[in-house]
Formats: structure tokens, C-alpha cells, sequence
DNA sequence: CTGAAAGCGCTTACAG
DNA sequence: CTGAAAGCGCTTACAG
């Protein structure tokens, strides 16, 4: 079943059938819509293939991502298939070192290829300025999410990860905790500045300070969680709670914790930023900070597809904001409890 | 940069180019490698669109699944893209749901648009036996994982649960259990079923049967877990050890457990399935058995591609052993350590 | 508001 | 072993 057959039944030119299938204004309502009923009627489907030749572009959307957490991966892409389900775009997933020495031209030649409709950049790829400029050069359509704005409103998804942390850092406070350490990602992440810098305005906004000695750079793994709570638990006075940047190296702390026969939360409050499928299956459940990955991934999508040459282009930054979801692992600290 | 072009620059006509791209076997080696070289110094790359539309084919693969455990998906993606990377093949992810009313149409139309060349298919989608027979209707190629053959060994890739959970059985046997659980996932499931009659099997082998009362059908949920695990650790005698078919069971019997004052493993053992990201950072580390997922799907990936028109069929069915891993979740029953 | 012609970048089927 | 013609299913640019 192609364009012609549609055309041969409704007794138009096929001109006339790609008019409906692409919106044409220019095309009388009642013709529009007797060619609508016979496509629905013979379920005819445009071939993307023959349409992308045609346009010189595809129906394909690009998610290049170098994220290692894969509920955060497959969250994005279920945000993006929402809002391109029925709309004739499909999604290609791209995972990518930017450790390797052919990372941009691999991707330049992967958009290049399949003369990708757009793609989507989630962190740590959407904070890479030469892979931006490289999708500039060639004229390919993104849409970034990061926990800074970056670029054109129309562009960017923007996380509050700030927010989340300040609240997660105004949480310990309230809950009585003097002395906090934090464990931040590499410095190299946007996220990981963003929410150290959200630890220290939410310790601010309650009158504390965070002491340089209790704040160590982590690498958002397991294991850097792991030293980086060793070194923080030996300092003196020992700190009563510690927020991670990420679950992950909240999983750590909590390891190192447990390993030095500290309890958690009598002794140390641990927070994480995530809400990992693991989150909330820990002992003690882990307090942390929930993103909605997938929402993020809609509106990325969204901001794409609004880059298409019909449509109507995306004027605003959207802003998405964390929530702090308490559990378990943080409690009063000891002293102000006895 | 077309076969036009390139045509022009190699003297030949476009022809020809074609079959250099398609590696046709009638063609002068020194013509084929002349053209070879100006391809490689001009960048030209075949417009799979093109190809597709001619072919009647797209260059497309898709990966169809309903797998909650995003890094079962995320490692399946992995391991398709390590064998299609550098063929001009793309991966299109689609995730979907079996309880969906359009499930079987939404799919089908989903391959008939994209011409799709052929889909992996994971479990559960995999066991679904409508879905097979539409793929067969359509003519749409497809390779399968699965804990039991199912269909043609070149389309099979044979995952040994059953093997798997006999290990995990017989781990528990010999650090002394006598009294043991099984806490399955859905019957509906075959790697359920396959992991509950390895656990049958793994116990006869070391003269030990599976008492009927000591096993539960969960729903490879963690609150299934907990649900489960309080049924069998109110028995009487209470269970030593459990063996849960998933990662996520098994964290709901450690959550169980703790709640009744359980420690692990000194009351009770503990053995999950999957090797999930929370395995090694749950308290205590989780012993478990794990499937190489990604080379799992390095290998459906080569039995797709293996149906090309001109490729080699496979012809023999692919068995893949899981691995028990060991940790601290697992230990002689107090009785026998007394 | 609608249509006939040419073209997107490839391949198949047929020649030679 | 290589090539000229026709076609894959659409769209663009031009008519009317």
C-alpha cells in the first residue's frame, strides 16, 4: 500500500495525498478529510524511508548519551518515545565514550549517516562544547538537558539540581546536624558544581557553613563513595551526616559507614541524589533527591520536534525542579537526641 | 557525497560502486580496491535511507521489550550495538507492554513502517507466541533469549537458568541448609519456571528435596519478595536459607528478614538471580547468579544479521551459562556452625 | 486548491 | 566483469 494506491482510490494525484499526510494548509477540508478516511480505511502508512529521501533528512532522533546509570537512561527514553509515539519519528540510542579518541567524528558520522532528525543530549555529553559546536557545523537539531542553562531557551532543559541539594543541606540542618560533610561528583560535571554549590546556599539559609576539610571530591561511583566517606569519617569531630551526590556514592558511604560500625541514621545521616531503583531497597532506605527523568526526556523530545521546519519553535528555558524524598537514613543527630 | 560522485571520481559507473558498497563477489579485485581507496579519501557513506527504500528493507534493527530491569535492557542494547557498529545498521529501541489492547497491532505497525530489518527479542516478549506468529505473517526476521528453546536454533539463544539456580541450590546444600525456599517469579515466566525446577533439581542432587511448602510464587517485585519471604519465615521450622528468582526478591527477603530481626547470613541465607547494580551494595553484599547479558545480546544480534539475504544462516542454537557470584549474603546455618 | 514532471540516492533486472 | 534503464515511495518546484 503506497501513496499511489491512496491516490488510485481517492481519485486524486498523489501530490494531493502528500498534502494530507504532511498538513498542507493549502488543501479544501472535505478533500482533506475523504483522503483521511480512506488512509485510515486501508491503514496506509508513509514510508519514513521514502519521505526522508525525499526531505533529505529522517524521522530518526538521536539519544547520545555517556551516562552509566541505566535507569536513568532507560527513564530519558521512555520520555522521548512518549511524545514521538504516533508522531512517525522513531528513537536510535547511541551510548559513547567521550573517552575515546574518535568520539566526535564516530557521532558526526553516525548523525551524518542516517541524516538524523535531531538529537537529544542528557549530561555528561550535553555539557561538551566541542560536541555542540560539531552539531552547529553541521546543521544538526538538539535539545541539552544540564543543571545549567547553556544555550537557547529553546534548546535546554535546565535541572534545579541546586535546589534539590540545598533542600537535601536545609533538611540535615533542621533535623539538628551541626557538622555535614559532602561528597560531591567529579568537578568536570556541571551537576556535581551545581549541587555543591546547592549545599552550601542551603547550609546558609540556616546560618551554617560548609568546612572545607568536610567536603571531598568523589567520582559518582561506588567506590569513590566508599574513600571519600573513609576520609570524611575520620575527621575529628566526626561529621553526624553526609549528603552524596549521588546514590551511588551514598551507597558507598553507607558502606564505609556500616564497616567502621557506625549505625545508620543513629550515627550518621546519609543522603543521596537520584532516587535509584536501589534507593529505596537499601537498609535503612536512602533519603535522597528525585529528578523526573522521564518528564525531562518528554520535554527534551518536545523542544526537538519543535525545531522541525513547520513548527512552531520553542521560546522558553524549561526549569524542572528536584524534590527531596525522605526516608530512612536521615535522622536527628545522636547528641540532640539524648 | 553520493554513489554519484563518487562514480564520477572513480571513472566507473555508479554501478559498479554499488557493488563495492555491497560487497558483490563479481568485481575485479583491482577495481574494487581503487574504488575502495577514493571512498575512504572522500568520506563517502552510503545513504541507508536510499539503500533501504531500494531495498525494500530498512537498515533498522529493533529491540522490543518489556523488561522492567533497565540494566538488563541497558547492557541488551550494549551488546546489539558491539555487533552492529561499523555494519550501517542502527538500533530502534521500543519498549512496550503485553497487558496494552493494541499490543501485537501497535508492534506490527511499528515494524511494517520502519520496514524494520529484523528485532531482538528479550523475555518476556520473547515467550509471547502471537507475537512470534505475527513476525512470522509478516515475513519480519527476529532471534529470540530465552530460558528454553522455543524455535529454530539459528533464531535461539538459550539462556541456562535452570543451571544457574541448580548452582545457587547446591551452594546452599553444601554450606549445610537442610531447610530451604524458593521464592519464584511467575509461572507465566519460563525463566521462572526454569529457575524453580533448577532449584529442584540443584537439591536432589545432593539428596535434598524442595518441600512444596517452602516454595512461593512471587512476582519478580521486591514487595513480592517481602510478601513471600513473611510467608515462608513464618514456617515452622523457619527456613536457613531462601533462594529468590531475581535480585529484587531477594532484597525484598533481606528487607523481610531484617524487619523480624533476622541478621543475614547468620539466620538466614540469602540468593538472588540477575547480578543487578544493587547486588554489591546492599547490605550484606548479595550472592547471586549472573547472566552475561550483554553478550547475550551480542549473540541475538549475529543471529539477526546471519538472516540477511546474502549472510550465512546459523545454524545451531546458542546455550549461555550463568555464573554464581558469590558474596556475603550466604553462609552455613547457625545450627551446623554451633 | 490540485496536478504532471523531475528528483532524492540507491538497487534490481537486464544487457553486453 | 561492467553499464544504461527503470524503479523503490516519497517530496520539491513549477504550473495552472
Amino acid at each position: 500500500m503506497t501513496i499511489n494506491d491512496v491516490a488510485r482510490l481517492a481519485k486524486v494525484s498523489k501530490k494531493t495525498i502528500s498534502r494530507v499526510i504532511n498538513n498542507s494548509p493549502l488543501l479544501k477540508q472535505e478533500t482533506r478529510d475523504r483522503v483521511l478516511a480512506i488512509i485510515e480505511e486501508v491503514g496506509y502508512q508513509p514510508d519514513p524511508q521514502a519521505r526522508g529521501l525525499a526531505f533529505g533528512s529522517s524521522f530518526l532522533i538521536g539519544l547520545i548519551y555517556d551516562n552509566p546509570n541505566a535507569q536513568y537512561v532507560i527513564d530519558m527514553q521512555q520520555g522521548i518515545l512518549d511524545v514521538i509515539r504516533g508522531s512517525g519519528y522513531e528513537l536510535v540510542v547511541h551510548p559513547c565514550s567521550r573517552q575515546h579518541p574518535n568520539f566526535l567524528s564516530d557521532i558526526r558520522k553516525f548523525v551524518e549517516r542516517q541524516r538524523l532528525f535531531g538529537v537529544v543530549l542528557p549530561p555528561r555529553v550535553s555539557e561538551d562544547e566541542a560536541l555542540i559546536e560539531m552539531f552547529e557545523a553541521i546543521g544538526c537539531p538538539y535539545s541539552r538537558i544540564a543543571a545549567v542553562s547553556l544555550d537557547l531557551p529553546g534548546r535546554m532543559v535546565v535541572t534545579h539540581d541546586r535546589q534539590g541539594a540545598a533542600e537535601a543541606a536545609r533538611h540535615l540542618a533542621d533535623l539538628g546536624h551541626r557538622v555535614i560533610g559532602h561528597i560531591s561528583g567529579p568537578a568536570s560535571f556541571r551537576s556535581a558544581l551545581e549541587r555543591h554549590q546547592g549545599v552550601i546556599e542551603g547550609l546558609a539559609s540556616r546560618g551554617l557553613a560548609l568546612d572545607p576539610r568536610y567536603y571531598a571530591e568523589g567520582g559518582y561511583t561506588f567506590e569513590s563513595g566508599i574513600l571519600a566517606a573513609q576520609t570524611l569519617l575520620a575527621l575529628d569531630p566526626r561529621p553526624t551526616a553526609i549528603f552524596a551526590g549521588n546514590d551511588e556514592m551514598a551507597a558507598g558511604v553507607i558502606r564505609a559507614a556500616r564497616e567502621m560500625g557506625l549505625d545508620i541514621p543513629r550515627d550518621l545521616s546519609v543522603i543521596g541524589f537520584d532516587d535509584s531503583p536501589m534507593a529505596g531497597k537499601v537498609w535503612p532506605p536512602l533519603t535522597t533527591v528525585r529528578l523526573p527523568i522521564r518528564e525531562m526526556g518528554a520535554i527534551a523530545a518536545r523542544k526537538l520536534l519543535a525545531q522541525a521546519p513547520g513548527a512552531v519553535p520553542e521560546q522558553r528555558e524549561t526549569l524542572v525542579e528536584p524534590s527531596l524524598v525522605v526516608r530512612r537514613s536521615t535522622a536527628a543527630p545522636l547528641l540532640s537526641r539524648v
